[in-house]
RNA sequence: GCCCAGGUGGUGAAAUUGGUAUACACGCCUGCCUUAGGAGCAGGUCCCUUCGGGGGUGGAGGUUCAAGUCCUCUCCUGGGCACCA
């Protein structure tokens, strides 16, 4: 027998025809009787197809904007195109189509599409970035940008797509490939137009904190911003005989350590190279060494793991701490793109100088003293503090691989040989000394002075507070030759060679030990932590977060921030982008297009074939009629700038037209602007957090600084969402063959059954991934059929308190849930009131009714059927969202757990007017807890009321 | 290497934020119905068990009367950054 069921495509067809007819999603933006509500998710790029991932988006968030009209909000649900982009011009290069026809055919299609979801979004204020209308005002913004300077155009290396034939921001540049094509990219250096993003680099962090997102896309924000606090310090170059000075002005996040600087690197770009070579006494070497740097990415610099360099002979620079000379080399290890592009080195305190210092045997300074705590013995309050000097020697023996140590009678130690450095002695003398005194090996050759190491302990022999301020040696022993050691030494400790286990099975005393074992093992490195100043004047023996103020002046440096930002590259060598309202007159100088030229139209006479231009120009170039446009506006010899901007440009103002997509006045209404800014929540791709996010912030700030825009900030919550997968769990792709069509699934099915199914996969304020799956959409068409069959147990009577306690719980939770993004939790609290209904052979009218409402948001279709069906009044997406009435959530009884020493042991239920006392004597009462009491009596009772009781006994 | 999220049944996932672990579904198992279907309905489904219970949220410790939830260490997975001085 088949079961009854509704049919979905007709009510589908029918319900979408009312709402139209009732304009019941065509906000009315001027509307002040109702609190506004701007829910935006990202306009789509019209690629042709609705796939599932477009339902993921779209007909999830038009749960929550149903709902946030019930109750009572005006709603602003807009959809657009982002519809400029690579897409179209390749199908055009490929299909000989027009991009423009390409374009507005697919739109045609998914406009279809999307009517199909049932989504409430406003079709009224639809905006399409490649409509001219549109694109006249991002063309308008960018004369504002660049009126107040913050759009300039300036040659520099710029990552370039060999495949897309365009340049690309840094932000398109994954892993050294294209974005979008995967294309290994390539290093040129060409003239460009940047938007001074950088400019705002501390407002878009500063202004993150207050924002409410997930910290985690802040997090990738900051991280992509990438700020880094240090100073900037003076080197002065001295120049061969001429002795001409030159200032060099590095960056550094430890000018702490600028007493250890042995050294100066350059970027192989950096600009005061020209100037140095000419007194250079190695020049040829060092051109050839830029120009073989020259022709890598710096991603290809990166991957050759060897530092390279070259010394600029001749030329010194002094430390402005030290005053003394110090080499100066260029390296391709330095960025010139970063800080100032060149890095005092620090090989004592940077792994990456300590590596370049090596391979070129440059001298290492250490200048910070990493300090260790005795734990055993720390430092006891109120006792004198007094320093002290010494040395540790390790003595190796290579043919057995162990190491000479000491094991001390006097308390349980083991220890490498130490001791103290006599006067006029140094500290290798004085270890040399101390293990022939203690151990009476004398033949040894030295190997690494492993370096300075200050260490804190109670010295309870002395009653005194130490700090020892110790230098470490390793050796090898070369000669078996031990000489006789004194009694006392004898009486003191036992001469042992230990293998490394046996030193940590033992614990070796020195708080340094990890420290000075690494270094034993793998080698002298570079210590980056914190400690205490050595080597540097005054400033020896403090610590090194106290100084910083201090040596910044005292080196005449100053404090600044820097960062990882890059200025935006907005240049594309591409035809289907909106153009650059640029012209240049006879002398190459750019002059903006006048604003009443704008729309400065897209030429459509264009040879879109790869070999039709030059390399590194843009279609744009090919066209007659833009240089006869050009010439005759602003006549003969002017030029047009032929590239096309980004389309992030595009789409990072595109909220702010959806308040007026038609006006030819401007771009976005003033008095809109500010009654519906910022946008309340945002749903999107989490592969958009460093890109779009952070380009529509800049472009708001800059905007808003330009009094343009009433917010500096465009959004107010940010949800990513994750992704649908396809059914064999993996991601979808054509060539996967694994790319799921919903107008199928949605024909079958209906359109109700895969949106809930989609809701239902998982939490939809989370960026995770769900993997589709037809039995799902099954089950949920199941639930809806259930859902169907309850509107003949509707039955005019009062609703039972049962019904009512059942239907505020679902109110209640259904709300909490949708207003979260938690659809899940969400339907699963619809199924369990509906399966409460079932369970009765009638339901209330008012019950009833109120079920169709919390059904309306998460399937708005059969929702709407039913309500008409029923013959109430209007449409159920019109009707208020219930509110809970908190009375009714309430028990009468509760349901406590009982736990003995913390295990469950029963469940009671008891009424709610119970005192502890009351509830502890039914408990105590309960057959399996006097089982679990065994006969003890409880020490003490926890009572959390309404939920668990703990009765603790002894043992 | 550094910085973020996460790790709960066969699967997608819940757990009112420290108080009954596995809700709601999928799948699977058993049965019913049958016009034999990619249909519907009912029951079962974390593990062990001597049927009294016992164990269990990647692993090891810890805090607490009480830990999926808090702390420490550790191992995996996903994401971001990476020669950024």
């Amino acid at each position: 027998m088949a079961k009854e069921t509704f049919d979905h495509s007709d009510i589908e067809k029918k319900t979408q025809e009312k709402w139209e007819a009732l304009s019941l999603y065509t906000t009315d933006l001027t509307d002040t009787e109702k609190e506004k509500y701007y829910l935006l998710f990202e306009f789509p790029y019209p690629s042709g197809d609705l796939h599932i991932g477009h339902w993921y988006a779209f007909a999830l968030t038009d749960i929550f904007a149903r709902k946030k009209r019930m109750e009572g909000k005006n709603v602003l649900f807009p959809i657009g195109f982002d519809a400029f982009g690579l897409p179209a011009e390749n199908a055009a290069i490929k299909n000989g189509v027009n991009p423009k026809d390409w374009t507005e055919q697919n739109m045609e299609t998914m406009r279809a599409q999307i009517r199909t979801m049932g989504t409430s979004v406003d079709w009224s204020k639809e905006v399409v970035s490649c409509d001219p209308e549109y694109y006249k005002w991002t063309q308008w913004l960018f004369t504002k940008l660049y009126e107040h300077k913050l759009a300039e155009r300036k040659t520099a290396p710029v990552k370039w797509c060999p495949k897309d034939q365009t340049v690309l921001a840094n932000e398109q540049v994954i892993d050294g490939r294209c974005e979008r094509c995967g294309s290994e990219v390539e290093e040129k250096n060409l003239t460009q137009w940047f938007l001074k993003i950088t400019a705002y680099a501390e407002r878009l962090l500063a202004d993150l904190e207050p924002l409410p997102w997930r910290e985690e896309i802040k997090e990738a924000q900051r991280a992509w911003i990438g700020e880094s606090e240090g100073a900037h310090l003076t080197f002065t170059a001295h120049t061969g005989e001429a002795d001409v000075l030159h200032p060099i002005e590095v960056f550094t996040t430890r000018p702490d350590t600028v007493f250890g600087a042995t050294y100066l690197v350059l970027a192989p770009e950096h600009p005061s190279i020209d100037v140095l070579i000419q007194d250079a006494l190695n020049a040829d070497l060092v051109r050839a060494y830029q120009k073989e740097t020259g022709k890598k990415t710096e991603r290809e610099r990166s991957e050759n793991k060897a530092k390279t360099g070259v010394v600029l002979e001749g030329i010194t620079a002094t430390n402005p701490a030290t005053k003394e000379e110090v080499p100066v080399y260029i390296a391709d290890y330095v960025l010139n793109s970063y800080g100032t592009g060149a890095v005092m080195a620090v090989p004592a305190h940077d792994e990456r100088d300590f590596e370049f210092a090596q391979r070129y045997a440059l001298p290492v300074v250490q200048v910070i003293e990493p300090s260790f705590v005795d734990g055993k013995n720390p430092h006891v309050e109120g006792k004198e503090v007094t320093d002290r000097n010494g040395v540790i020697g390790i003595v190796r023996n290579k043919k057995n691989n162990t190491y000479l140590c000491l094991a001390w009678k006097h308390a349980d130690w083991t220890t490498f040989v130490t001791g103290g450095i006599e006067e006029g002695e140094d500290a290798l003398e004085a270890a040399k000394r101390e293990i022939l005194e203690e151990t009476g090996y004398g033949g040894l050759e030295f190997v690494a002075t492993l370096g300075n190491t200050r260490s804190e302990f109670f010295a309870s022999h002395k009653e005194v507070n130490r700090i020892g301020h110790t230098t470490s040696f390793l050796f090898d022993l070369v000669s078996d030759t031990q000489s006789e050691t004194t009694s006392e030494e004898k009486a003191k400790h036992d001469v042992l060679w230990l293998t490394e286990q046996e030193m940590h099975a033992r614990g070796m005393r020195h708080a340094e030990f990890d420290y000075l074992w690494k270094r034993v093992t793998e080698g002298l490195q570079a210590y980056t932590g914190d400690g205490y100043l050595l080597n540097s004047e005054q400033f020896s023996g403090r610590d090194n977060r106290e100084v910083l103020e201090e040596m910044v002046t005292y080196a005449g440096g100053e404090f600044v921030k820097n960062y990882r930002l890059r200025d935006w590259l907005v240049s594309r060598q591409r035809y289907w982008g909106c153009p650059i309202p640029v012209v240049y007159d006879p002398d190459g100088e750019p002059h903006l297009v006048p604003a009443d030229h704008l729309p400065w139209l897209l030429p459509e006479d264009v040879d879109l074939t790869p070999g039709a231009r030059g390399e590194g120009t843009s279609p744009l170039a090919t066209s007659k009629e833009l240089k006869e446009r050009v010439t005759r506006i602003f006549g003969e010899g002017w030029t047009p700038e032929y590239d096309t901007l980004d389309t992030f440009v595009d789409s990072s103002w595109y909220f702010l037209r959806y308040l007026t997509p038609r006006d030819d006045h401007t771009f976005s209404d003033q008095g809109l602007m500010k009654s519906w800014l910022p946008v309340d929540r945002y749903s999107g791709g989490s592969e958009h957090t460093t890109m779009h996010l952070l380009y529509a912030r800049f472009f708001q700030k800059a905007l808003y600084d330009l009094a343009l825009v009433p917010t500096s900030e465009p959004f107010n919550e940010r949800f990513n969402r994750g992704i649908i997968l396809g059914p064999d769990g993996q991601k979808m792709s054509k060539s996967k063959g694994n790319v799921v069509n919903p107008d199928a699934v949605v024909k079958e099915q209906g359109a109700d059954a895969v949106r809930m199914f989609l809701a239902f996969v998982g939490p939809y304020n989370e960026p995770g991934s769900y993997p589709w799956n037809l039995d799902g959409v099954h089950s949920m068409r199941r639930f809806l059929d259930r859902v169907y069959l309850l509107r003949e147990r509707r039955t005019e009577r009062e609703a039972t308190p049962d019904e009512l306690k059942a239907l505020h719980r679902a109110i209640d939770k259904i709300g909490n849930d949708i207003e979260r993004f938690k659809f899940n939790t969400a339907i699963s609290t619809l199924m369990i009131f509906v399966r409460e209904l079932e369970s009765n052979p009638t339901v209330a009218q008012e019950v009833f009714r109120s079920l169709l409402i919390l059904l309306a948001p998460l399937a708005p279709h059969l929702a709407e059927h039913m309500w008409e069906q029923a013959e109430y009044k209007e449409s159920v997406h019109t009707q208020v969202w219930p509110s809970v009435d908190v009375s009714l959530l309430e028990e009468e009884t509760m349901t406590i757990t009982v736990q003995v020493n913390g295990k469950k042991k029963g469940l009671i239920t008891v009424s709610k007017k119970l005192t502890q006392e009351t509830v502890e004597q039914e408990a105590l009462g309960d057959p399996a807890v006097i089982a679990a009491l065994k006969g003890a009596s409880p020490s003490r009772v926890i009572y959390v009321p309404g939920r668990t009781l703990n009765i603790v006994i002894p043992g």
